[in-house]
DNA sequence: GATGAATGAGGCTTCATTCAT
DNA sequence: AATGAATGAAGCCTCATTCAT
């Protein structure tokens, strides 16, 4: 990876990535990331103003990401199981290619030591919130259904189930077609 | 000579509880922990090797009450639906009493700087394969349903549902008995 | 030994020479001290002023005890060879029932922690005076003599033997007879 | 950028040399050695890993350049005798260059907070080893004499010599050559 | 632009000592 | 008289950040 990517901050938003979820936060010490990502601690400076932003813009790209993508499934699909099976599939391959993604942003959002960026907190706000539009037009939900049933189920289990796989509950069948399609009738179950 | 002061203790661990809550484990440090408790900074080691178990200690407290109340409920009741009501009646009670508990216990999850207990990890594996197995014999559960689907309904979106109450998401209502019911029913459809 | 001796300040005493030979002066804290002895962190403090001073008394009396009883051979004694050899006696005997004795004499003679006794180097410049005066009289001694070899030789070499034995410098024969000759030999050609 | 400022790890060492002999290794502190020294504290961590460690460096490199030297001196001399009036020679000078180089090493010998180093111990061994082999095939030595004797008289009447004048025992004549003259026949009498 | 030497605030922990009981 | 609960000064060490080169 270093020898192909010249650009010396991808180098370390990937090792700051890689040390996060190996030593937390805090673990993860400004000299060990640099000496890692082949730079100078002072480099890092030059880009960010301290080790929170370098984390905080990290993990928003990463969210953005996963955000924007649903966004997108919202404005092409017309049906919430769709939405959620694409979610779900996104989650299992984002896990396939980085493994540790989810743990990295799991271990930052309730770390006080850097402040989860409002941006994403307004966008779940969002999703959740169009999806729900979504699932009662469509009557895949029940008319009792609110906001945070929908964040508590199609944005929370997929996520907790790739986390709880990893912390070894459960591990016979890895992130296969069966399980996703067994996840999505949880979550749709769970709202009908 | 002077006997053990208990309420110092108690209001070490409660100032402890609150701190981590506002500025995470790193950011509680002992000093202020011990000028809130209006303790001396050593007297926090005559009761514990160090900063690391005092919070061991009150978390693993917590969380084995918690599951006692589970395995408790299995012994007595007879249906899934009853015990995952009195489980929400618990946390929302709890969470009335002491609002931080269940963010308390979040942040220390994935915090590196101090290991989950084994045994709590244990005790989580076979609450859910004894709900699994009376969910089944019931009937309340689809055939399909493994353990790890009773961890992500039952055991994760009551206490994810309080932690996304207090983050902002969904206000409106704070837990309530329309709260519970609904609550109850996302996860007994879910596993449907 | 505790059972034998009830005197609280005599276990003290006891488990303080022990303590400090396995761990210093700044490892044996009181804590443990007082543990081992059966008594109270508080009771020592009856009866000294500080640790310092509890150190102070148990080497003060051990030195006192050894020098004692050289100015008594000297009054006794004609022949620095005699008193030579009767020093080596005695240490030998101290090192076989005591085996930390004299680990313990040097492991505070260079702790700054605590003062060396004014009066235990003004017993020591006396003796080194008195033996000089009896082996120049005897002709035992060179006429270039001074009293800073007496000190180097009969009063240092003995102990320093005993001391390099501990640390595993020649361990073929241990504190006999044969061994206690050759000392007394090199200590007097020396001299000569 | 800058280079590292050799100037610095130089008081450092220098400063804490004299503060251990002032003060002991416990009373010497991180913080006053390196105001002393006009460094900041966490400076030394960027070079020695702990206190220990750097004290460990100063110890072993005079010692280690007092033992090469011996060896040196075993290659190219003849005779016990001319050997060991180098020793003393040696010592003399390293004294009036640097009086307390001496004494700093006799304070950690029998400190328990830091190991003495195992290389040294060899050393001596060896060094003791091949002066009594040289001692006896000159016919210097009795038939008798073993290492022991030899670490016993050469390698620990000239330090102990000094030593004991800094401590106030005899301090009419300093260091000169007719002390030196004394000391080396004294050696080689006591092994004769 | 980049480096990495150097800083120093602040964290955790120990333990001799005090004093209420 | 004796205890041992409680104190708090002081020690060691870490690491994000700065800035001279």
């Amino acid at each position: 990876m270093r020898a192909i990517d010249s650009n010396k901050i991808d180098r370390i938003k990937s090792e700051t990535k890689i040390l996060i979820v190996e030593k937390g936060y805090h673990g993860a010490s400004i000299a060990e990331i640099a000496k890692r990502a082949n730079v100078s601690d002072g480099y890092l400076y030059r880009h960010y103003k301290n080790k929170s932003e370098l984390v905080k813009d990290i993990l928003e790209k990463q969210l953005e990401q996963f955000h924007d993508y649903i966004f997108k499934l919202l404005d092409e699909k017309e049906s919430v199981r769709t939405i959620t099976n694409d979610i779900v599939a996104f989650l299992f391959d984002l896990t396939k290619e980085e493994p540790h993604a989810i743990t990295f942003a799991h271990m930052l959002v309730y770390d006080h030591d850097f402040k989860y960026p409002q941006s994403r907190h307004d966008a779940i706000k969002k999703l959740s919130e169009e999806i729900l539009i979504l699932g009662i037009s469509t009557g895949e939900f029940a008319k009792n259904i609110r906001e945070i049933d929908v964040l508590l189920t199609i944005l929370t289990i997929p996520i907790k189930f790739i986390e709880y796989n990893k912390k070894g509950y459960h591990q016979d069948k890895l992130f296969d077609k069966e399980e996703q399609e067994r996840l999505v009738n949880i979550c749709m179950n769970a709202l009908k």
